[in-house]
DNA sequence: AGTCGCTGTAACGGAAAGTTACATCAGAGA
DNA sequence: TCTCTGATGTAACTTTCCGTTACAGCGACT
């Protein structure tokens, strides 16, 4: 039985922009860049010695070979695909992976980790590893898949999606004596810095206060940290919408300054290609979602 | 529609394999060495879940999942098969390829091209290039597909498949004079060489006659001329089963002596991997064919 | 007109498939 | 029983090809 078969990985791609009619959707579903399957097509298109398209500039559309065409590789990727589904017929959507992320500390720990449990529960497939070591991720292969981090970008070769916005701002304990009465006073009392001051310095400017010395304070290398001291009411430390949220909901925090704040905003940043990648996606989704549900709540 | 399908080429292994009951034919058929399809259907029952076959270790049989994972496959294979060969009925078995060959002047000029007419019209997609240089073939990308070699190997990284056994012995014209009464006779006669004389030394061992000094003679680059000098009474030259036979058969060369001869062959020689190219296959077929019919007509 | 959305092109990098060489094993046959 | 044959499995290397990024081009819709 000789068979002539087309190359089946250009077969794929070309069933899937035929059924959407569309490059860009049909890289969705397929999880690859648009060029990839551009590429596929054309070579098919060249191998079977005729169009499969007509392209237009905005969209495809089958030619007669193409419906032809697509039809039957429809027909033959559902019997594999039916006959796959009875050989493992529990796979998850997302199946047996890895997810790395690499989030700072402090957003591991107050926000993302107590959330983790509902992300595993919808994805029993995944294993969700947190890297919250300081250091830059590195997201070549064997480092981390996702990132979430603070500020506003950009960053170079990275596809950054915001997560949230967040103000930043002073926060301290409400009996704190003596409380702060003014931004300016904030400068006699012990600040709770992070690993750098620039935080606070950019706090300082936001407030019309030009500093022409370092700041003095106790620093942490983790924002959290400073925080569990502010609540201790040992100092002022800057929180922020989603770190201090529950700290100000139950009072243990209070915000000395409700009008002066600065804003930023937490993003999941990767490589563009980790975006497809089945259990980012999922993690993106649901990542997304859980804050849109934790900021309306 | 999102489905969930295996890796296809490792699917087109497997069904091939599963067809054939056996990866050494499957490898045949798919043209591919058998450790590759060893290792896609491996891959494909580990992703899958389930083992497809049972290794007995001479042959393989497949298991009930493999059975039917089988069936649905090659539904789906003839399904694309049949929709291929609607767009594009006319292709020939071999396609639009080239094909190198790396071949000795002499057995070209007087074997091959006269007969490369009859290859062209079995596979008029195929171009053949003769490449009758002297120099080693280069069997990578770029370089030869094939070569045809005289002698008896072996050659090193290459496989080599026997075109044909040749005797090498002693030609000249029939009314040469003084005709040379016993092979001592001949080192007092002008012997034709080829490039080195080395032939025409291991001809003289075979005769049992040892040499003590270098021939003389006239040395030619390529075998064929020295036997058309021959033709012309010019002198000896060492000509071959395969070389001389017309010129002996129309009486324009004999064979002073019959009774001593040495053996060598004719090799059709390239990696190993070359021999399972679709042009090289045809070819290969094709030279061993037309030399049997040769040696026997 | 300008922007947006989609497809095409090119160059590069890396994962995946194939290659060779060798090991292993069972059965056939002397 | 021992070798020889014919099959598959394993390992390390190489090469191909597939996907990626970055950018261009072109209509359509504001």
């Amino acid at each position: 039985m000789m068979r002539r078969l087309p190359n089946l990985t250009a077969l794929r791609a070309f069933e899937a922009a035929a059924r959407h009619e569309s490059l860009t959707r049909a890289a969705e579903e397929l999880n690859v860049a648009h060029p990839a399957l551009s590429r596929q097509i054309r070579e098919l298109e060249g191998w079977l010695g005729c169009a499969l398209f007509n392209r237009h500039n905005r969209g495809l559309s089958l030619t007669d070979a193409g419906r032809a065409y697509r039809d039957a590789a429809s027909q033959a990727f559902d019997l594999i695909d039916a006959a796959t589904a009875l050989l493992r017929p529990d796979a998850p959507a997302v199946g047996e992976q890895r997810l790395t992320l690499s989030v700072e500390p402090s957003f591991a720990q107050r926000w993302l980790v107590p959330r983790l449990g509902a992300f595993r529960a919808l994805h029993p497939g995944v294993t969700v590893i947190v890297d919250a070591t300081r250091e830059a991720a590195n997201f070549r292969r064997g480092g981390a898949d996702l990132g979430i981090r603070y500020g506003s970008g950009p960053w170079p070769g990275l596809e950054a999606r915001k997560l949230a916005d967040v103000e930043n701002f002073p926060v301290c304990a409400p009996g704190l004596t003596p409380l702060p009465g003014d931004p300016a006073g904030l400068l006699e009392m012990d600040l709770l810095l992070e690993e750098t001051d620039l935080p606070w310095r950019a706090w300082f400017a936001a407030a019309g206060i030009t500093l022409n010395r370092p700041l003095h304070g106790t620093r942490f290398f983790d924002a959290s940290h400073a925080m569990d001291v502010a609540v201790a009411g040992q100092g002022v430390a800057l929180g922020d919408t989603i770190l201090s949220r529950d700290d100000l909901a139950a009072s243990r925090l209070i915000r000395p300054f409700p009008q002066v704040a600065i804003y930023q905003s937490y993003n999941l940043v990767a490589p563009p290609a980790h975006f497809r990648r089945p259990a980012v996606k999922a993690f993106t989704e649901w990542a997304l979602a859980a804050m849109a549900a934790f900021l309306a709540g």
